[in-house]
DNA sequence: GATTACTCAGTCAGGTCGTCTGAGTCTGAG
DNA sequence: CTCAGACTCAGACGACCTGACTGAGTAATC
């Protein structure tokens, strides 16, 4: 976390879902798509969120009309990534073998997880192979 | 983390790691451990960790003998399973597949790395054709 | 009997997080 | 022009968490 990876709280990472689905939104839609209802003061909460994740570069702000429209900076992907390099970090020295590893022997999963998990190396081995 | 998932923070873990090299330990031990010197205070503060620890249920104490002893009733392996669980919930709908995929196409894994995996995947496969 | 180590309960300051208020700005309708 | 409504921006707040610390009481040891 401490390595530019700033933690995204519960109520950060629910606007960014919203970013994530709508691409480009105003405060307005945002707090509308959290709320329903949209009050004041719920419109300035999400507006207060949004503030943090700009600070934190996790979203963009175009200031060139107004309302302000947000768009999310990094996806979903990236921060599950940075997750999980938290997780690394605080359990598994670092390393994101050993997580993986870990993950993989400890988890339960299906033939048909098995079956994918098994396509996902194929293609990583060739995408290495490839590569050097 | 809600769902019988209490959060372990940094200092707790430092605890935790003293007791998964040490098996058994006193706070005396623990303390001397993590901190050299092992003033009042630091004791104190060892001490209200492993209380907390033990609300949580994440160590156990004996109390037969005084001082008392301590040992951890969670492994690393629960406490990182714990820990993509949360990822999962909060980042993947809760699935532990799909937070699998994402690792392992999102990570930089080298050669060794996914010769590995793809013997974990191996014997994941071979396990689970026995169970069936 | 005094010292030492330990347990147990409680406190405290600093930080984070979600919420909310108020002051000021801009714009469009009447 | 003026007013109302929507918006931005700065700040504050209480609740909570976390690590650190204090003090009172107890048991053991010399």
């Amino acid at each position: 976390m401490s390595k530019s990876r700033p933690h995204v709280t519960e109520a950060e990472l629910a606007v960014l879902e919203v970013l994530w689905e709508q691409d480009r939104a105003t405060i307005r839609a945002i707090t509308d798509r959290l709320y329903e209802a949209g009050s004041t003061s719920e419109y300035a909460t999400v507006q207060k969120l949004l503030e943090r994740l700009e600070a934190k570069k996790l979203v963009a702000r175009s200031r060139s009309s107004v309302p302000h429209v947000f768009r999310a900076r990094v996806s979903r992907e990236r921060l599950i990534d940075s997750r999980l390099r938290d997780v690394a970090d605080a359990l598994c020295g670092g390393s994101m073998t050993s997580l993986l590893t870990q993950l993989v022997s400890g988890g339960k999963f299906d033939a048909e997880d098995v079956l994918r998990l098994r396509e996902l190396v194929e293609k990583l081995d060739s995408r290495r192979e490839k590569r050097s």
